[in-house]
DNA sequence: CTGAAAGCGCTAACAG
DNA sequence: CTGTTAGCGCTTTCAG
């Protein structure tokens, strides 16, 4: 393994020279750059990572940090990990997948910062209340979120709009002419633990149905083919004249439309189905195929890690919020109202 | 940030000492130790990583390549990760998911290698006739893959057991009566371009059906649901008395369930599905929910790990081969079938 | 535009 | 059982 000692022995000039050229940091002239970069292509050098990360003080590797118990991750989730590991990797970074414990483990995040290893960290999973983020901020790691915290003053994040995306659904089935919506969320575990998602749909969900003058209908289901089953017989049982199903809960919806069709409810004609922050393969997978609110999937880890690395590399002390859309994509499971009731078209 | 200077200065000792206790290279009295930690914990000193990989040649952090194009990972391959990951963070490394070019980018690979910065290096989605295997191996780099290559002399691996995994399968389903087994694959394309799975699970099926006596019948399927309704169309063709479809695709398997019903075809009733090296919570989406051969997951990951840092710390040159075997997993998508042709029994 | 040299914070001989 | 010290390979002042 060649070192930059030998490739300025090799090319008749400085151990700083050498670095120079690498970095650009300082002009070097042509004649010395050609000799240099000869040298290095003679010997095929490449530098020494960890030597250049404790010299410069940066590693170039930056952390993915995310709770890592229950089922694994979603096909969103995954989206965004592959996301932000192809944009570090575009821009010369390095990502560690960082499995940190779900919630008590402060002390192990703080070691981790204090290891310095990172040069930044993107947190997933983000509560509403999240100490975790408290926690890297009083370490001096810089930070991006995806998912956002209640108050998120002083922090960079990326996030879905969930406000728009519940808007959007709703004005969707409305114009179609729906008007008995039930909402499927997750579990009320998960509402209670303060997820971002859960919560903000919910709240955006009774917005949007009160402005148009409708009742918001909203059922909690486990996170399972079987919690949708539940889930929606529950929603008949409370709603008979349903008419369409909103489901914020991709695993969920798979068994809303088992007990639909298995209730001899035809999707789309009996009832229509939407499913929000889904990813489109796994809205192609069932029959039919959902209508969805497509997830920016693996944008908004791409976005993370930029605005990472733009803080890092970069001018200063930016904040970076924003706010991804879904995009509606109308499959096979949405329809106008069959008017069954008499009253309801 | 403290540093190991701060600390023994503190505790009255010398940096080496300290160092000595943090590694346990060699014996510390009690003493000594306890004031060594007393300081530390003082300062709340945390060692520097970048420091100690420059100085022990050891980043600890391992490198997780895999080739990312296309539509991004599937269940399967994103639990190999995640079990990657717990297992390197549970042994005290840092493993880098590091997307590298699908096919031709040796280059990059090599460069990668030269930098250090991977004490050691997971290789996923490797095809029977794989480059990148000769040049890491080449680069010196500690190399364990998921999945194996034609010859897998020198080289440790883990894979599925695929042979057994077909075996099995087939055993289920001939024990059910079943006679008209038609095996759906991958793509023609993916079979050309040496993927090992779709490869070995086909010469496993045309063996395993001639071993009980019967045709084998297989049909490629792109990797997607029209694909598989595609593939169904042509299997009933080519056999109109088909009872049970094994299908090697997860996501095509999707597809072909639908088409199914959609010809009037009840699942179990009439044609049995088992869906091969899939994982569980993909087969519960299905409805019914998909009999399948459950395949070894996040295990995969780990043992990978597992047997990257037990040679990176350990002995010496053992090879670590092994092939983990998919369990089947009886769910609602197969049953005996039903004596539609009085030949058929 | 280029060189010399002082570290970055730690590990691992070597010496007792 | 502990201390001294020479690096690991690079970046970055400070000098020219």
């Amino acid at each position: 393994m060649a070192t930059m000692q030998d490739v300025a022995r090799l090319a008749q000039v400085s151990v700083s020279t050498v670095s120079y050229v690498l970095t650009g940091a300082r002009p070097i002239s042509q004649g010395t750059r050609a000799k240099v970069l000869a040298a290095m292509a003679q010997l095929d050098y490449q530098p020494n990572a960890m030597a250049r990360g404790l010299a410069s003080r940066r590693s170039r590797i930056l952390g993915l940090l995310l709770p890592m118990d229950e089922r694994g991750l979603g096909a969103t989730e995954t989206a965004f990990v592959t996301g932000a590991a192809a944009a570090a990797s575009a821009v010369g970074y390095h990502l560690v997948l960082s499995p940190v414990g779900g919630g008590g483990d402060l002390d192990g995040l703080r070691r981790l910062a204090s290891q310095r290893m990172f040069d930044g960290v993107v947190l997933m999973e983000v509560q509403l209340a999240d100490e975790r983020v408290g926690a890297l901020q009083q370490a001096g790691v810089p930070l991006v979120l995806i998912g956002r915290t209640g108050d998120t003053a002083g922090l960079s994040y990326v996030d879905i709009d969930f406000e728009q995306t519940v808007r959007e659904a709703v004005a969707y089935l409305v114009g179609l002419g729906h008007r008995q919506i039930v909402y499927v969320n997750h579990s009320a575990e998960t509402l209670a633990s303060g997820y971002g998602p859960a919560l903000r749909t919910r709240d955006a969900f009774v917005t949007a149905m009160t402005g148009h003058g409708l009742e918001p209908v909203m059922i909690p289901a486990q996170d399972s083919a079987a919690g949708g089953r539940a889930a929606l017989a529950a929603a008949i049982t409370r709603t008979p004249g349903l008419t369409a199903v909103l489901a914020m809960n991709e695993t969920a919806v798979f068994g809303i439309l088992g007990e639909l069709t298995g209730r001899g409810l035809a999707v789309p004609d009996d009832v229509s189905v939407v499913s929000m922050v889904t990813s489109p393969q796994v809205a192609e997978l069932a029959t039919p195929a959902l209508t969805a609110m497509t997830s920016p999937g693996s944008a908004l880890g791409r976005i993370a890690v930029e605005a990472l690395v733009r803080h890092l590399d970069g001018a200063g002390d930016e904040r970076h919020q924003q706010l991804l859309p879904c995009a509606l994509e109308i499959r096979g499971s949405t329809a106008a109202p069959r008017s069954r009731h008499p009253d309801g078209g």
